[in-house]
DNA sequence: GTCTATACCTCGATAGAC
DNA sequence: GTCTATCGAGGTATAGAC
Protein backbone atom coordinates (compact mmCIF):
# COMPACT_ATOMS: atom_id res chain seq x y z
CA UNK A 1 0.00 0.00 0.00
CA UNK A 2 3.24 2.35 -0.43
CA UNK A 3 1.78 2.97 -3.66
CA UNK A 4 -0.98 5.36 -2.80
CA UNK A 5 1.54 6.84 -0.34
CA UNK A 6 3.98 7.49 -3.32
CA UNK A 7 1.12 8.88 -6.02
CA UNK A 8 -0.07 11.57 -3.54
CA UNK A 9 3.13 12.63 -2.92
CA UNK A 10 4.35 12.79 -6.18
CA UNK A 11 0.91 15.06 -7.03
CA UNK A 12 1.41 17.39 -4.00
CA UNK A 13 5.30 18.01 -5.15
CA UNK A 14 4.19 18.38 -8.93
CA UNK A 15 1.68 20.74 -7.87
CA UNK A 16 4.05 23.00 -6.25
CA UNK A 17 7.14 22.87 -8.92
CA UNK A 18 4.61 22.82 -11.63
CA UNK A 19 3.42 26.58 -9.95
CA UNK A 20 6.92 27.39 -8.59
CA UNK A 21 9.13 26.60 -11.88
CA UNK A 22 6.81 26.20 -14.44
CA UNK A 23 5.28 23.18 -16.65
CA UNK A 24 8.15 23.01 -18.96
CA UNK A 25 10.91 23.57 -16.88
CA UNK A 26 9.81 21.29 -14.39
CA UNK A 27 11.69 17.60 -15.11
CA UNK A 28 10.75 14.71 -14.21
CA UNK A 29 13.75 13.82 -12.46
CA UNK A 30 13.52 17.42 -10.34
CA UNK A 31 9.65 15.80 -9.46
CA UNK A 32 11.57 12.59 -7.98
CA UNK A 33 14.22 14.17 -6.55
CA UNK A 34 12.17 16.71 -4.35
CA UNK A 35 9.76 13.69 -3.56
CA UNK A 36 12.51 11.19 -2.57
CA UNK A 37 12.45 9.17 -5.43
CA UNK A 38 14.01 8.35 -8.31
CA UNK A 39 12.34 9.25 -12.14
CA UNK A 40 12.02 5.98 -13.32
CA UNK A 41 9.49 5.60 -10.38
CA UNK A 42 7.42 8.23 -11.15
CA UNK A 43 7.42 7.24 -14.97
CA UNK A 44 5.78 4.05 -13.08
CA UNK A 45 2.83 5.79 -11.22
CA UNK A 46 2.48 8.25 -14.32
CA UNK A 47 3.21 7.20 -17.86
CA UNK A 48 3.92 10.13 -19.27
CA UNK A 49 4.19 13.78 -18.22
CA UNK A 50 1.13 14.62 -19.67
CA UNK A 51 -0.56 12.68 -17.84
CA UNK A 52 0.62 14.18 -14.43
CA UNK A 53 -0.25 17.09 -15.93
CA UNK A 54 -4.16 16.24 -15.75
CA UNK A 55 -3.75 15.20 -11.99
CA UNK A 56 -2.15 18.29 -11.04
CA UNK A 57 -5.26 20.26 -13.18
CA UNK A 58 -7.25 18.63 -10.71
CA UNK A 59 -5.72 18.62 -7.72
CA UNK A 60 -5.69 22.21 -8.06
CA UNK A 61 -8.77 22.88 -8.98
CA UNK A 62 -9.93 20.92 -5.70
CA UNK A 63 -7.80 22.78 -3.82
CA UNK A 64 -8.85 26.17 -4.90
CA UNK A 65 -12.66 25.61 -4.22
CA UNK A 66 -11.47 24.34 -0.73
CA UNK A 67 -9.88 27.60 0.07
CA UNK A 68 -12.92 29.41 -1.33
CA UNK A 69 -15.71 27.31 0.68
CA UNK A 70 -13.30 27.47 3.81
CA UNK A 71 -14.67 28.88 6.65
CA UNK A 72 -18.08 29.85 4.70
CA UNK A 73 -21.04 28.62 5.86
CA UNK A 74 -23.51 26.69 3.26
CA UNK A 75 -25.83 29.43 3.65
CA UNK A 76 -23.72 32.21 2.74
CA UNK A 77 -24.87 35.30 1.19
CA UNK A 78 -23.92 35.93 -2.38
CA UNK A 79 -21.99 38.89 -1.35
CA UNK A 80 -20.44 36.64 1.76
CA UNK A 81 -19.14 34.46 -1.04
CA UNK A 82 -17.96 37.70 -3.38
CA UNK A 83 -16.59 38.56 -0.49
CA UNK A 84 -14.74 35.53 0.46
CA UNK A 85 -13.01 35.27 -3.24
CA UNK A 86 -11.87 38.27 -2.15
CA UNK A 87 -10.10 37.65 0.82
CA UNK A 88 -8.56 34.23 -0.89
CA UNK A 89 -6.95 36.23 -3.44
CA UNK A 90 -5.36 38.99 -1.36
CA UNK A 91 -4.10 35.74 0.89
CA UNK A 92 -2.43 34.77 -2.42
CA UNK A 93 -0.53 38.36 -2.94
CA UNK A 94 2.87 37.04 -1.73
CA UNK A 95 2.58 33.43 -3.64
CA UNK A 96 1.58 35.64 -6.91
CA UNK A 97 4.41 37.94 -6.71
CA UNK A 98 7.45 34.84 -6.16
CA UNK A 99 5.20 32.97 -9.18
CA UNK A 100 2.44 34.54 -10.39
CA UNK A 101 -1.10 32.83 -10.80
CA UNK A 102 -0.97 29.24 -10.49
CA UNK A 103 -3.90 28.84 -13.20
CA UNK A 104 -3.12 31.97 -14.86
CA UNK A 105 0.27 31.14 -15.84
CA UNK A 106 -0.66 27.75 -16.63
CA UNK A 107 -3.13 28.69 -18.79
CA UNK A 108 -0.49 30.94 -20.04
CA UNK A 109 2.26 28.60 -20.35
CA UNK A 110 0.61 25.24 -22.11
CA UNK A 111 -1.41 28.03 -24.51
CA UNK A 112 2.57 27.86 -25.76
CA UNK A 113 4.25 25.29 -25.03
CA UNK A 114 1.69 22.84 -25.88
CA UNK A 115 -1.63 24.16 -26.83
CA UNK A 116 -3.33 20.44 -26.52
CA UNK A 117 -2.91 20.87 -22.83
CA UNK A 118 -4.73 23.96 -22.67
CA UNK A 119 -7.89 22.75 -21.79
CA UNK A 120 -6.73 21.16 -18.60
CA UNK A 121 -5.75 24.71 -17.77
CA UNK A 122 -8.71 26.95 -18.60
CA UNK A 123 -11.10 24.65 -17.45
CA UNK A 124 -10.22 25.68 -13.89
CA UNK A 125 -10.59 29.52 -14.70
CA UNK A 126 -13.87 28.72 -15.97
CA UNK A 127 -14.79 27.20 -13.11
CA UNK A 128 -13.71 29.90 -11.23
CA UNK A 129 -15.36 32.44 -13.84
CA UNK A 130 -18.88 30.20 -13.35
CA UNK A 131 -18.87 30.47 -9.55
CA UNK A 132 -18.58 33.86 -9.53
CA UNK A 133 -21.16 34.42 -12.27
CA UNK A 134 -23.27 32.39 -10.20
CA UNK A 135 -22.67 34.51 -6.98
CA UNK A 136 -23.84 37.38 -8.56
CA UNK A 137 -26.85 35.65 -10.63
CA UNK A 138 -28.22 35.32 -6.85
CA UNK A 139 -28.43 39.39 -7.07
CA UNK A 140 -28.38 40.72 -10.21
CA UNK A 141 -30.18 39.99 -13.81
CA UNK A 142 -28.13 37.39 -15.78
CA UNK A 143 -26.75 39.07 -18.17
CA UNK A 144 -25.42 41.93 -15.47
CA UNK A 145 -24.07 38.65 -13.37
CA UNK A 146 -21.62 37.35 -16.76
CA UNK A 147 -20.24 41.02 -17.08
CA UNK A 148 -19.47 41.36 -13.76
CA UNK A 149 -17.98 37.74 -13.51
CA UNK A 150 -15.57 38.07 -16.22
CA UNK A 151 -14.64 41.71 -15.00
CA UNK A 152 -13.71 40.53 -11.83
CA UNK A 153 -11.64 38.09 -12.66
CA UNK A 154 -9.77 39.86 -15.32
CA UNK A 155 -9.17 42.28 -13.02
CA UNK A 156 -7.63 39.83 -10.18
CA UNK A 157 -6.01 38.08 -12.75
CA UNK A 158 -4.10 41.12 -14.36
CA UNK A 159 -3.15 41.97 -10.67
CA UNK A 160 -1.68 38.50 -10.08
CA UNK A 161 0.42 38.75 -13.89
CA UNK A 162 1.62 42.48 -12.99
CA UNK A 163 3.12 41.39 -9.24
CA UNK A 164 4.96 38.30 -10.50
CA UNK A 165 6.40 40.42 -13.16
CA UNK A 166 7.16 43.52 -10.16
CA UNK A 167 7.72 40.56 -8.10
CA UNK A 168 5.40 43.37 -5.61
CA UNK A 169 2.59 41.79 -3.30
CA UNK A 170 1.34 45.17 -2.25
CA UNK A 171 -0.02 45.55 -6.52
CA UNK A 172 -2.51 42.66 -5.34
CA UNK A 173 -3.63 43.98 -1.86
CA UNK A 174 -4.43 47.32 -3.52
CA UNK A 175 -6.34 45.38 -7.09
CA UNK A 176 -8.41 43.82 -4.13
CA UNK A 177 -9.27 46.78 -2.22
CA UNK A 178 -10.65 48.76 -5.47
CA UNK A 179 -12.37 45.48 -6.46
CA UNK A 180 -13.96 45.49 -2.91
CA UNK A 181 -15.17 49.16 -3.18
CA UNK A 182 -16.62 48.30 -7.04
CA UNK A 183 -18.22 45.01 -5.30
CA UNK A 184 -19.95 47.12 -2.85
CA UNK A 185 -21.07 49.87 -5.88
CA UNK A 186 -22.41 46.95 -7.47
CA UNK A 187 -24.29 45.22 -4.72
CA UNK A 188 -25.71 48.54 -2.96
CA UNK A 189 -28.89 48.29 -4.18
CA UNK A 190 -29.14 44.64 -3.25
CA UNK A 191 -27.59 45.61 0.08
CA UNK A 192 -30.21 48.07 1.32
CA UNK A 193 -32.97 46.68 -0.11
CA UNK B 1 25.97 45.00 -46.27
CA UNK B 2 23.97 42.00 -46.26
CA UNK B 3 24.69 41.77 -42.57
CA UNK B 4 22.00 44.07 -41.12
CA UNK B 5 19.62 43.22 -43.52
CA UNK B 6 20.25 39.76 -41.82
CA UNK B 7 20.01 40.81 -38.44
CA UNK B 8 16.94 42.99 -39.27
CA UNK B 9 15.22 39.50 -40.62
CA UNK B 10 16.31 37.67 -37.23
CA UNK B 11 14.66 40.26 -35.29
CA UNK B 12 11.51 40.48 -37.03
CA UNK B 13 11.17 36.65 -36.82
CA UNK B 14 11.95 35.79 -33.40
CA UNK B 15 9.71 38.77 -32.66
CA UNK B 16 7.08 37.03 -33.94
CA UNK B 17 7.86 33.13 -33.17
CA UNK B 18 8.59 34.34 -29.38
CA UNK B 19 5.07 35.88 -29.21
CA UNK B 20 3.61 32.54 -30.74
CA UNK B 21 5.03 29.93 -29.46
CA UNK B 22 7.07 31.65 -26.25
CA UNK B 23 10.62 32.44 -25.84
CA UNK B 24 11.68 28.93 -24.42
CA UNK B 25 9.68 26.97 -27.32
CA UNK B 26 11.19 28.77 -29.70
CA UNK B 27 15.14 27.20 -30.66
CA UNK B 28 17.22 28.86 -32.52
CA UNK B 29 16.99 26.61 -35.17
CA UNK B 30 13.22 27.48 -35.72
CA UNK B 31 14.40 31.22 -35.89
CA UNK B 32 16.67 30.76 -38.50
CA UNK B 33 14.68 28.23 -40.52
CA UNK B 34 11.72 31.33 -40.71
CA UNK B 35 14.55 33.46 -41.82
CA UNK B 36 15.45 31.58 -44.18
CA UNK B 37 19.35 31.15 -42.76
CA UNK B 38 20.71 28.27 -40.77
CA UNK B 39 21.25 28.07 -37.41
CA UNK B 40 25.27 29.08 -37.63
CA UNK B 41 24.13 32.12 -39.05
CA UNK B 42 21.88 33.45 -35.85
CA UNK B 43 24.43 32.47 -33.92
CA UNK B 44 27.22 35.00 -35.88
CA UNK B 45 25.04 37.65 -35.21
CA UNK B 46 23.63 37.36 -31.32
CA UNK B 47 26.00 35.15 -29.70
CA UNK B 48 23.79 33.81 -27.30
CA UNK B 49 19.62 33.14 -27.11
CA UNK B 50 19.35 35.55 -23.76
CA UNK B 51 21.22 38.49 -25.53
CA UNK B 52 18.74 38.78 -28.64
CA UNK B 53 15.69 38.37 -26.47
CA UNK B 54 17.23 42.12 -25.28
CA UNK B 55 17.40 43.23 -28.77
CA UNK B 56 13.12 41.80 -29.15
CA UNK B 57 12.04 42.92 -25.77
CA UNK B 58 13.77 46.60 -27.55
CA UNK B 59 12.00 45.81 -30.43
CA UNK B 60 8.92 44.90 -29.01
CA UNK B 61 8.74 48.53 -26.59
CA UNK B 62 9.48 50.44 -30.10
CA UNK B 63 6.67 48.84 -31.89
CA UNK B 64 4.30 49.29 -28.68
CA UNK B 65 4.71 53.53 -28.40
CA UNK B 66 5.08 53.41 -32.18
CA UNK B 67 1.47 52.01 -32.18
CA UNK B 68 0.16 54.11 -29.21
CA UNK B 69 1.35 57.64 -31.29
CA UNK B 70 0.40 56.63 -34.44
CA UNK B 71 -2.28 58.64 -35.64
CA UNK B 72 -2.09 61.02 -32.34
CA UNK B 73 -1.36 64.35 -32.70
CA UNK B 74 1.70 65.99 -30.88
CA UNK B 75 -0.97 67.71 -28.73
CA UNK B 76 -3.51 65.22 -28.12
CA UNK B 77 -5.32 65.43 -24.86
CA UNK B 78 -4.76 63.09 -21.88
CA UNK B 79 -8.64 61.29 -23.07
CA UNK B 80 -7.43 60.88 -26.66
CA UNK B 81 -4.08 59.20 -25.64
CA UNK B 82 -6.02 57.07 -23.03
CA UNK B 83 -8.82 56.34 -25.92
CA UNK B 84 -5.81 55.89 -28.28
CA UNK B 85 -4.80 53.08 -25.39
CA UNK B 86 -7.62 51.53 -25.52
CA UNK B 87 -8.08 51.33 -29.34
CA UNK B 88 -4.88 49.96 -29.50
CA UNK B 89 -5.83 47.13 -27.20
CA UNK B 90 -9.13 46.58 -28.92
CA UNK B 91 -6.87 46.27 -32.33
CA UNK B 92 -5.13 42.94 -30.86
CA UNK B 93 -8.29 41.67 -29.52
CA UNK B 94 -7.66 38.44 -32.21
CA UNK B 95 -3.98 38.47 -31.26
CA UNK B 96 -4.98 38.10 -27.42
CA UNK B 97 -7.01 35.16 -28.03
CA UNK B 98 -4.60 33.49 -30.32
CA UNK B 99 -1.28 33.99 -28.33
CA UNK B 100 -2.09 36.07 -25.39
CA UNK B 101 -0.35 39.73 -24.88
CA UNK B 102 3.23 39.50 -25.45
CA UNK B 103 4.07 41.44 -23.15
CA UNK B 104 2.25 40.00 -20.47
CA UNK B 105 3.06 36.16 -21.42
CA UNK B 106 6.75 37.17 -21.94
CA UNK B 107 6.78 38.66 -18.00
CA UNK B 108 5.26 35.18 -17.17
CA UNK B 109 6.84 32.79 -18.73
CA UNK B 110 10.29 34.27 -18.24
CA UNK B 111 9.78 34.74 -14.53
CA UNK B 112 9.38 31.01 -14.17
CA UNK B 113 12.00 29.88 -17.10
CA UNK B 114 14.82 32.52 -15.72
CA UNK B 115 14.39 35.04 -13.77
CA UNK B 116 17.48 36.71 -14.55
CA UNK B 117 16.14 37.97 -18.03
CA UNK B 118 12.26 38.79 -16.55
CA UNK B 119 13.31 42.47 -16.47
CA UNK B 120 13.88 43.21 -19.92
CA UNK B 121 9.82 41.90 -20.22
CA UNK B 122 8.25 43.57 -17.06
CA UNK B 123 10.56 46.72 -18.16
CA UNK B 124 8.36 47.05 -20.98
CA UNK B 125 5.34 47.05 -18.67
CA UNK B 126 6.68 49.36 -16.49
CA UNK B 127 7.00 51.73 -19.80
CA UNK B 128 2.99 51.51 -20.22
CA UNK B 129 1.97 51.76 -17.13
CA UNK B 130 4.14 55.07 -16.67
CA UNK B 131 2.81 56.29 -19.79
CA UNK B 132 -0.99 55.67 -18.65
CA UNK B 133 -0.04 57.11 -15.38
CA UNK B 134 1.19 60.50 -16.87
CA UNK B 135 -1.66 60.41 -18.67
CA UNK B 136 -4.14 60.33 -16.37
CA UNK B 137 -1.79 62.57 -14.41
CA UNK B 138 -2.62 65.74 -16.55
CA UNK B 139 -5.98 65.50 -15.47
CA UNK B 140 -5.98 63.87 -11.81
CA UNK B 141 -4.13 64.11 -8.57
CA UNK B 142 -1.21 61.96 -8.77
CA UNK B 143 -2.64 59.63 -5.86
CA UNK B 144 -5.43 58.85 -8.27
CA UNK B 145 -3.66 58.33 -11.45
CA UNK B 146 -1.20 55.89 -10.27
CA UNK B 147 -4.47 54.00 -8.81
CA UNK B 148 -5.87 54.31 -12.08
CA UNK B 149 -3.03 53.21 -14.20
CA UNK B 150 -2.84 50.02 -11.88
CA UNK B 151 -6.18 49.25 -12.21
CA UNK B 152 -6.73 49.75 -15.89
CA UNK B 153 -3.69 48.04 -17.17
CA UNK B 154 -4.28 44.99 -14.58
CA UNK B 155 -8.20 44.74 -16.30
CA UNK B 156 -6.60 44.37 -19.80
CA UNK B 157 -3.93 41.97 -18.87
CA UNK B 158 -7.10 40.06 -17.30
CA UNK B 159 -8.48 39.91 -20.18
CA UNK B 160 -5.51 39.15 -22.26
CA UNK B 161 -4.96 35.80 -20.26
CA UNK B 162 -8.65 35.08 -20.33
CA UNK B 163 -8.81 36.06 -24.01
CA UNK B 164 -5.86 33.76 -24.80
CA UNK B 165 -7.53 30.76 -22.18
CA UNK B 166 -10.20 30.72 -24.38
CA UNK B 167 -9.87 31.65 -27.16
CA UNK B 168 -12.38 34.40 -27.36
CA UNK B 169 -11.85 37.81 -28.57
CA UNK B 170 -14.80 39.34 -27.96
CA UNK B 171 -14.12 39.09 -24.33
CA UNK B 172 -11.33 41.49 -25.03
CA UNK B 173 -13.65 43.49 -26.74
CA UNK B 174 -15.90 43.18 -24.07
CA UNK B 175 -13.14 44.24 -21.19
CA UNK B 176 -12.31 47.68 -23.25
CA UNK B 177 -16.17 48.30 -23.69
CA UNK B 178 -16.18 48.14 -19.58
CA UNK B 179 -13.07 49.92 -19.46
CA UNK B 180 -14.26 52.43 -21.68
CA UNK B 181 -17.78 52.90 -19.66
CA UNK B 182 -15.05 53.19 -16.87
CA UNK B 183 -12.88 55.84 -17.88
CA UNK B 184 -15.81 58.46 -18.73
CA UNK B 185 -16.71 58.06 -15.36
CA UNK B 186 -13.72 58.73 -13.93
CA UNK B 187 -12.63 61.71 -16.39
CA UNK B 188 -16.18 63.28 -16.40
CA UNK B 189 -15.94 65.94 -14.13
CA UNK B 190 -12.32 67.01 -15.84
CA UNK B 191 -14.71 66.61 -19.29
CA UNK B 192 -17.23 69.66 -18.33
CA UNK B 193 -14.82 71.67 -16.68
C1' DG C 1 7.05 -1.96 -6.38
C1' DT C 2 11.68 -0.14 -6.78
C1' DC C 3 15.91 1.06 -8.89
C1' DT C 4 19.57 1.17 -12.67
C1' DA C 5 20.90 1.74 -17.17
C1' DT C 6 20.19 3.38 -21.37
C1' DA C 7 18.04 4.50 -25.90
C1' DC C 8 16.82 8.38 -28.28
C1' DC C 9 15.94 13.05 -28.88
C1' DT C 10 16.49 18.33 -29.01
C1' DC C 11 18.86 22.20 -27.84
C1' DG C 12 22.53 26.01 -27.40
C1' DA C 13 26.92 26.96 -28.52
C1' DT C 14 31.39 26.49 -30.86
C1' DA C 15 35.16 25.30 -34.15
C1' DG C 16 36.76 25.45 -38.48
C1' DA C 17 36.42 24.87 -43.66
C1' DC C 18 35.01 27.69 -47.33
C1' DG D 1 29.87 36.25 -43.87
C1' DT D 2 28.17 31.60 -44.54
C1' DC D 3 27.75 26.80 -43.85
C1' DT D 4 28.77 22.03 -41.89
C1' DA D 5 29.86 19.13 -38.19
C1' DT D 6 29.92 18.21 -33.69
C1' DC D 7 30.22 18.55 -28.62
C1' DG D 8 28.00 18.36 -24.22
C1' DA D 9 24.08 19.05 -21.46
C1' DG D 10 19.63 17.84 -20.24
C1' DG D 11 15.12 15.92 -21.31
C1' DT D 12 11.31 11.87 -21.75
C1' DA D 13 10.43 7.41 -21.78
C1' DT D 14 11.38 2.43 -21.53
C1' DA D 15 13.47 -2.18 -20.64
C1' DG D 16 14.79 -5.18 -17.42
C1' DA D 17 17.30 -6.71 -13.08
C1' DC D 18 16.16 -7.02 -8.38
Amino acid sequence: MKGEDNRQRIIETALRLFSENGYAETSIADIAAQAGMLKGNVSYYFKTKAELLQWITQAREEQLFRRLHDGLSPDATAHECLEQFLRVTEASAEEFARVGCPVGTLCSELGKEDPALQPYASRILKALQSWLEHQFGRLLPAEAASEHAEHLLALLQGAAIMAHAYHDPDLVVRRVHTARIWLRSILIHEEIR
